[in-house]
DNA sequence: GTCAATGTGTTGTCATGACATCCGCCCTCT
DNA sequence: AGAGGGCGGATGTCATGACAACACATTGAC
């Protein structure tokens, strides 16, 4: 036995790694390769795909940070076992609904430019009282309301219009801009709905709410978006994969 | 100039790109690297601390992963901008608040072994009625009720003693009993709270819950410990880091 | 029969070398 | 003054080689 099909093109701008690194993802998802099944050591995969150990190592240590596979020096490499699931990574609210096969739709409820409060601020790293884009929208998802999202970003690194918010998320429309996101700090936790969000959310005031406050950074480290989102606690909970390395 | 001093220590058994990453960590911590500063490039590090390229990277791809620092191909890497926080790993509660300076205690209210529930042994990968620790606690930090845990673990794998469990994170446990734990898929979300698990907390009923539900894995991929928390939204939050490779 | 030593295979760590790709700067040409 | 090209420097990718540490199975001695 020899593992699933794989094979590598090295015409393409992908990195070889990544190529591996999907295809093996592709294979668990698939069921290819079972909850449990050991995968071919490093250099029989080395081997077979005519790469070298760091490559193979590289595509592996890939899919570990992914939590979908496990492994143990001097035993093996094994696929995780029990039902896979996706880890939420940095995307949008729209995508994770468009993947799990719902309808996202989105009301924007304010678009403008606005002195920075001083909270937003500190969270940004910019001066208090320059200009940033401030942005509420309410979102939802085969048309019940889901979630309200409170974002700031800074003035002059983009560029927004209503249209483009109302047909994609947020992250999409600034990756298409050309800002590179790499990372978030993420805090999140519960609180009791007021009269207006829950009138929002068709909900009952003093209804859970799952709040999530995230500061996103590029590139170059600067801290280039700051939401503050309520979600409704009966109908969203977040995802998240934690693996060691 | 030519950043922090680092120093390794070849003969210790501590990987020398680990104890890179380290000192680095700890010098952004101290201030010592500020917000946005420029590391040495790859070249410069390797050559001043007498390692080789692969190494350096290392340490610093184990920076990045944890979301302290930032790369940009052609550029350079920056400390990330604004207050560097730290993000929950795979740690307990317990050493959570101590950390911060809290004072943990616990209440064990169950501590048995028990047929597993049939949701339990989904979550698990275990023969449904298998025999699996049950255990529930009631978590206080400095004298209030902070959260209860319920959690599952296969009676096989580890030996529980209520005396441990009083005096030390389960997690601390389990690694001190040879459990390796890698990883684990987690599913946050809010609730009201019931009339029992509010008089627990201290709470009103339908006071808003943090609720977490944890399946954790170890080294073989083998699904450990199964968890539902719920914490008093009012006292407690979560706070994540993601960042992409 | 039990236990210890040994052997084999695996992942973990580290070194060296090379080229690709991208960014930003400077210089030149228009 | 502006646009464009060239260049240096940085990270990204990939290859090859080597040894260490660990787990497990086998073998051997007692």
């Amino acid at each position: 036995m020899s593992g699933p099909d794989i094979a590598v093109d090295r015409s393409s701008p992908v990195p070889l790694y990544f190529q591996v690194a999907e295809q093996f993802a592709a294979a668990i998802q698939r069921g290819d390769l079972a909850p449990g099944d050991r995968l071919d050591s490093e250099l029989q995969l080395a081997d077979r795909l005519g790469l070298s150990r760091p490559t193979v190592r590289q595509a592996i240590q890939h899919l570990v940070d992914k939590g979908l596979i496990v492994r143990r020096r001097g035993v093996g490499t094994q696929v995780v076992r029990g039902e896979v699931r996706r880890a939420v990574e940095l995307t949008s609210l729209h995508d994770d609904l468009l993947r799990a096969g719902q309808r996202p739709s989105t009301s924007v409820l304010e678009l403008a430019t606005v002195p920075c409060p001083s909270a937003v601020a500190t969270a940004l790293d910019v001066p208090p009282g320059s200009e940033v884009w401030h942005l509420r929208r309410l979102r939802f998802s085969d048309g019940d309301p889901l979630a309200v999202m409170e974002n700031w970003l800074p003035a002059d690194l983009v560029r927004l219009s209503l249209d483009a918010l109302q047909a994609n998320g947020l992250y999409a429309i600034l990756r298409a801009g050309g800002m590179r996101i790499r990372g978030a700090h993420q805090r999140i936790g519960a609180r009791a709905a007021s009269a207006a969000e829950a009138q929002m959310l068709g909900e009952r005031r003093g209804a859970p709410l799952l709040t999530m406050t995230r500061t996103a950074y590029d590139d170059q480290g600067r801290y280039v978006e700051h939401g503050a989102h309520i979600y409704r606690g009966t109908r969203y909970s977040l995802e998240v994969t934690v693996a060691e390395r």
